[in-house]
DNA sequence: AATATGTTGACAAATTTAGTAGAGTTTCTT
DNA sequence: AAGAAACTCTACTAAATTTGTCAACATATT
């Protein structure tokens, strides 16, 4: 019932670069979030993917936030790297529970999972990078 | 990020149990529910050792709510079959992220983990077995 | 051209979750 | 007292997920 260890580490690794301010190779993101070479590269590739951090090939490529840390939430990371945050196993919209002793009828603990869920993800989403980050680099603007 | 199929099982039980009014054995309730006969035995001694069951031996015997509906939470369900919940895979008071980049500071998102955590866990407690019962069984009280 | 970097997909190990087995104990009924 | 119908306990196995690794490749800079 935790977030797992993959989106612990993406958000450690978003943390680093929004502290760094600057492009940074994944030698030495590994190094700074003690997230091993080999994962640390998997997790930024989906941090890629999913827009919250640029990458650059070649001699002086390395990654950076592809946004400002005010514009990141905990949700955007955790959700690339994990899929949407949800309590209750059965996603989508017309979700049955044929299983429930009810048989066929709406599960009735689905609107209450969703309901929190929901909390969830809006709490997450208000909490931007800007807000665990000193001051002065908080103030300033990427590009 | 899901609760556990488990937690999920032991949900229905217990809503079982509530919409039964009555003593019910582990043959009927995991026919009931859909759970091989084992996983709800396993399950069912979980929520005996919680409280939020009683089991009775003997020919006669099988398991009942331990208190009414209204007394059982959604929280007390999920917290006997898997644990506390927290977001956070760090518990334990004195928390310190030693491999954040922060290095050996505490970890700038315990913070927001424990508040989101906690507000899940105030809403799955406010949730009550009587609020997912037909309106005349969520009335009636056990003895 | 050489080197430093990121990209990709497949693979393997570790951990957690899910489910099973069997021998034992208690209680009720007759 | 006997027997059956329940629950109890400990351990084990299987499946799924998470965590981490590898190797060959593509791209950019100097």
């Amino acid at each position: 019932m935790h977030i797992t260890l993959e989106a612990d580490y993406a958000v450690r690794i978003v943390y680093c670069l929004a502290l760094a301010e600057k492009r940074m190779d994944a030698k030495a993101i590994s190094e700074e979030t003690s997230v091993t070479l080999r994962f640390s590269l998997k997790i930024l590739r989906k941090l890629v993917s999913g827009g919250i951090v640029r990458s650059f090939k070649g001699t002086q490529g390395g990654y950076e936030l592809a946004r400002s840390p005010k514009e990141i939430s905990l949700n955007d990371v955790i959700e690339t790297v994990e899929g949407p945050f949800s309590l209750s196993r059965c996603l989508g919209g017309e979700y049955v529970c044929t299983k429930s002793s009810a048989g066929g009828v709406p599960c009735p603990f689905r609107r209450i999972y969703d309901e929190i869920s929901g909390e969830v993800v809006q709490r997450m989403k208000a909490f931007t990078f800007d807000q665990v980050l000193p001051r002065e680099s908080a103030a300033k603007k990427l590009p």
